[in-house]
DNA sequence: GACTGTGAAGCCATTCACAGCT
DNA sequence: AGCTGTGAATGGCTTCACAGTC
């Protein structure tokens, strides 16, 4: 499908960022655009542009640019979102309901179809129209629905079991909100998303930048 | 106060990653901790551990290793957490909201001073203890209390705005999760997260494993 | 013997610069 | 003339390997 070089992970970001550009500069009505103006949109190089973009083939035309629509519907593509994905949460404590209600995943094509929860109160109720379950129904709700992706919003605590569940009922990915390093087979894909690092990081150059002043 | 050499952002996460996993390595009551322990906990190698520690001077002896307490408050005051940040919250929807509540940011020293909304209807009211005030008061807001960081959780469409809103307002570093890019200005220190390509990242790599079966 | 701290080597991503099209 | 696609050069992060210390 691809040129099978290993892709770099920055790569993969920023085309997800092209790809938001790009549907924002569609619906303005522009045809044709170049790496340049591209690269003005998101903050990168033009030269970036076109390497990220050369990895995946050749889109655009020499002396002219790439076709918007094209180059947006490849992209989704690449980024595997030309169909949509049924994903599982699990906890529907204040992160897992935010993550329910939000809309941005939808927009992207990731619809949540079932949210786990062991609190007993809140099995059988719905969220954002979403029914939630009790653990143990998690193999059946993924097969039933083919979710491929499952969500952790759970205490740190209750992460690492949350994530072995997981992986017994069959989901190939994992993208963990939880602030703990949690191991699973290497053949399922893990990713990471530490709310609280980010401050740190600006705190971090907060601190440093004053400190060299 | 630290080497002036360029800290790779690399570091920076992975000290963060370190100072938590200490924390618990501490509740278990060890004193003494070696480089390769550390790696095998949070998932890198020892000599990447010893390396991110060496940017910011010698805390380990010899032959024996790090101080578990010691290293911690070091890395805790590397990363600006000694003392507790003021942060102020733009959206009072469904993120913001969660933001608010979640209990991870509490822990890090991160204390929501300030909840500020577009919408006349929310005004005046209290989420988890924190006032919810108009778009106009955020300068004194934040002159009153000192923040230095405000997070912006409104939709896309507004964000840009409310950035600079943040600017005028005084913050000096913004965190931000709406998915557009913004502009601010080079002083003022500027963290993205997206969470929807996190779950494109997923995407991707469920694509791209597959076809290269 | 064990483990840190660090220069050197290796590796990977980004930038440069230009050949190749339109 | 303008812009893409890409090999070569650069720059930066990670790993290696070992001297230094306890």
């Amino acid at each position: 499908m691809f040129k099978t070089l290993k892709i770099p992970e920055a790569t993969i970001i920023r085309l997800s960022v092209y790809s938001r550009f790009l549907t924002q500069v569609d619906r303005r009505g522009v045809v044709t655009i170049s790496s340049g103006e591209i690269a003005e949109g998101v903050g990168v190089s033009p030269a970036q542009v076109r390497k990220d973009l050369a990895y995946f083939g050749e889109f655009g035309t020499r002396g002219v640019g790439y076709n918007v629509k094209d180059l947006h519907r490849h992209i989704m593509k690449i980024l595997g979102l030309n169909n949509s994905w049924p994903v599982i949460m699990v906890g529907a404590g204040n992160l897992g309901t935010a993550l329910c209600m939000y809309g941005g995943f939808r927009e992207r094509g990731f619809r949540v179809v079932g949210i786990f929860d062991s609190d007993p109160h809140k099995i059988g109720y719905k969220l954002n129209g979403i029914e939630i379950y009790p653990l143990n129904e998690m193999v059946e709700v993924v097969n039933q629905t083919g979710a491929a992706i499952g969500i952790i919003a759970v205490p740190a605590d209750g992460a690492q079991e949350v994530a072995n569940l997981l992986v017994e009922a069959g989901v190939k990915a994992i993208l963990n909100f939880a602030p703990r390093v949690l191991s699973v087979p290497e053949e399922i894909e893990l990713r990471n998303v530490d709310l609280s690092v980010n401050l740190e990081i600006l705190t971090f150059n907060l601190g440093f930048r004053r400190s060299r002043d």
